[in-house]
DNA sequence: AAATATATATATCGATCGCTACATGCGTCG
DNA sequence: CGACGCATGTAGCGATCGATATATATATTT
């Protein structure tokens, strides 16, 4: 049983005045203009043609470009990033656990021709220097990731070394998927690169 | 002995009315500018205000932006760019000759903190579609004998793809000099990359 | 010296950038 | 009903984008 004091609470906290326009499905559609395009070649006109809405109600639901593209890029990490700790599992060769995990970057990264490469990734080279600081966060937590598991296989001297090799094939990999190379030559590529681990973990 | 005709066509040619300012060194301002910041980050009024001109001079001198630009990818080209034949000489292991080649660029893209990277290579990620196809095509050149280089070294159906993991890396090189990674971090990536390459030519 | 040609400087152009003040429409509440 | 609150639509803000029309200054040619 609700006081009435409480049941006014929660009736005017989860009311919804008007329906205004579905915002997750808004940040779903704003994430591919950005993914597509970047940051910075996508302008609020874009998204407001794209979302059927006019500039003040994106302001009014997300905040400004900014606020927008960070809401984009929590989506993104939460749904459309690599499976880092299915592909890093423990008790597997960590030369070839690291080599499925290029190759499968390789595969996500050409998935979708008109979202190719990593968007946190590409992100960190915007002009802006605003949203370069938010996926630079956000890549961070994927680099320790693979930095940590390195940790667990390979000498302490040459773990940063070795993470930092895989972590740069991912950088090429996202711009040369960006670029159009095919899938297939990226997956080659992935190989290719883990034949260097294959020597590393030796 | 000229005649007449000859020898106006001759004086009208050469001559030059004011030196108007040193369009050479013009350039040579812009290629820092461009290469600090990329193709899109750079305006025009950041370029007349650094060449101490007025946008009409510029416009004069240079046809447009992009003219200035395209000029600017030509010198960077002739004085700028990894000397490719110096490493990729014949007679000597080519797994050595391309990782070297890779901790040159290393060093390369990190000499000067304020043109990190490879100007080419960046601007082939540009927003404006028009750089991005200028760069693209000065780096076809390059991409184009190292491809012949490991033509030379490997069987025919991996050509392609050692290749392309060379470009890939060096991609990912200059990437990461513009993010600010170390030459140390750099430099042990390309030999790191090497390992590969190693396996692939012995 | 007069005429011509060139390069400069002044002062913008129209378009687009991210963003917002303001009025209106709509729905909820006293 | 009438007052209030919120989200919308209209219209436009100041700033900057690449690029220019126009006029002036300078130097060469006749």
């Amino acid at each position: 049983m609700l006081t009435c004091e409480e049941s006014r609470i929660l009736t005017t906290s989860v009311r919804q005045r008007r329906p205004a326009f579905d915002r997750e499905n808004g940040v779903e559609i704003a994430r591919r203009l950005f993914h597509a395009s970047g940051y910075d070649a996508v302008g609020i006109a874009d998204l407001t043609q794209a979302l059927g809405i006019v500039p003040p109600s994106l302001y009014a639901a997300y905040g400004s470009k900014l606020g927008l593209f960070e809401r984009v890029l929590q989506s993104y990490c939460a749904n459309n990033t690599l499976p880092l700790e299915k592909h890093l599992r423990p008790g597997r060769p960590p030369a070839e656990a690291l080599t499925e995990l290029m190759v499968a970057a390789a595969r996500h990264y050409t998935r979708d021709p008109e979202q190719l490469g990593c968007m946190v990734t590409e992100a960190m080279q915007a002009d802006d220097q605003q949203a370069r600081a938010l996926a630079a966060s956000l890549a961070k937590t994927g680099s320790d990731v693979i930095r940590s598991y390195v940790a667990q296989y390979a000498a302490r001297k040459d773990v940063e070394r070795i993470a930092d090799y895989v972590l740069l094939n991912l950088r090429g990999l996202s711009s040369y998927a960006r670029l159009g190379y095919t899938q297939k030559k990226l997956v080659d590529c992935s190989r290719t690169a883990g034949r260097a681990l294959d020597a590393e973990f030796a």
